[in-house]
DNA sequence: GCGCACAAAATTGTATACAATTACGAAAAC
DNA sequence: GTTTTCGTAATTGTATACAATTTTGTGCGC
């Protein structure tokens, strides 16, 4: 059974579809991404997938070499520390101002997001966890109602589960829900300064479960990892 | 006397040129980039020109409307407040890294800078110096060694050219060299808390200085914004 | 004169064709 | 056996052709 909805997928849509790809570790860092695979993967031309690719270059998901083509980006150490210390300065102002505006119904619905990490975490699939998790962090920053930064805090989260990939060292199952819960209650509390806290000892937590030393790349075979997004 | 080097222009290269444009104000907000016009000025096929265009769109400095084309964007008030209250979060620990951590080269350097803005107002070319002033920003992040955040606050600097194009009330002439020049203080003397206080309060006063209540939208004729760019 | 309908022109969206560059592999030289 | 060279294949870069949509302008009816 296919898609029924079978619109012609544009740039735009295209780019969601890898950028999932990329926050739930189904395309590895350094995975080439080719323009007629591609192409020929979502039956769109090359002049669409194009397009989604600068996307995320934009978007420092994927590096456009030039005459060679587009990789998974594979952060530096350097750019995993930066990108940890970008989100410290935006995250925790911004979870202090989702604090003090959240409403009834936005805490029902982040409830609602913990629960299904939770339930994607004992069904053991860990990319959709993952994805979710970090889908967290850019609510609270709509909640702040800071488009400007959520859609920065967007772009460092996307970048943190490709530093996650190539840099996690813990195996451990339950991740960080934990954090997301505690954030929870500071939220129910309308508690700027404690979800701020909160949110600043989480990143801190985040970065420090790293290994920011040694690099461990496994690129991916495009079909294997795409097929039924 | 043409181009010497007469390179066959690239995407990225065409959207620097664009965004300066922007950014001096020879192209107000709300005017339309059609591509075929941009292709003929410039030499290129649309193929570059809508590379370039979806680049400026990444950045926000123009907005892709389906089917209708590209436009210089017209920053909303709500959109104006969190450009600078991002910025106020990002810029003012910058600085204060930037400080702790700058050399006598980049002093100097940094020095030159704010020379050359003063050259601009004094030879009236208020474009030129708008510009330099929102780069006189970016090279404090670049001193302050941080890429990632560096990025973000070029794109918060280009908004902001949009922004004043949109909002600036005062006439003032020396606009805000003073503050600059104060912050070189800061930064001579390596007094990171100092460089953080005064950054903070630049762009408060920056931000009061603006009338964010009515948009005055005076959309250009392309051929006359960019001759001889 | 005003408004609507429809046709023509212009503009953007997409696919494809061709050029330029790179990657690969076989054969020759050492 | 290893390395170099060179030709072919594959891939990306760019321009252009065509389709879809919007805009513009004309003429008709009222």
């Amino acid at each position: 059974m296919t898609d029924l909805q079978d619109a012609p997928l544009t740039a735009d849509r295209l780019s969601e579809l890898l950028e999932l790809a990329i926050h739930e570790h189904r395309l590895a860092p350094g995975t080439k991404l080719g323009e007629d695979e591609l192409g020929e993967i979502y039956g769109v031309s090359r002049t669409i997938v194009r397009a989604a690719l600068q996307s995320l270059a934009h978007q420092r998901l994927v590096e456009l070499r030039r005459n060679k083509g587009a990789f998974v980006a594979q952060p530096k150490v350097k750019e995993a520390r930066e990108v940890f210390e970008a989100r410290a300065l935006l995250e925790p102002r911004t979870a202090h101002s989702a604090a003090l505006r959240i409403t009834d119904a936005q805490i029902a619905a982040l409830q609602a997001h913990i629960d299904a990490e939770h339930a994607a975490i004992h069904k053991g699939d860990h990319g959709r966890a993952l994805y979710l998790s970090g889908q967290f962090h850019i609510e609270i920053a709509k909640i702040a109602d800071q488009e400007t930064i959520a859609a920065f805090i967007q772009q460092l989260i996307s970048r943190s589960s490709l530093i996650i990939a190539l840099y996690w060292q813990r195996r451990s199952a339950l991740c960080e829900s934990n954090a997301h819960h505690a954030l929870m209650k500071a939220f129910i509390a309308r508690d700027g300064d404690r979800a701020q806290e909160l949110m600043n000892s989480h990143l801190v937590d985040l970065m420090t479960s790293l290994d920011l030393r040694n690099i461990t790349a496994t690129p991916t075979t495009l079909r294997d990892a795409l097929v039924g997004s």
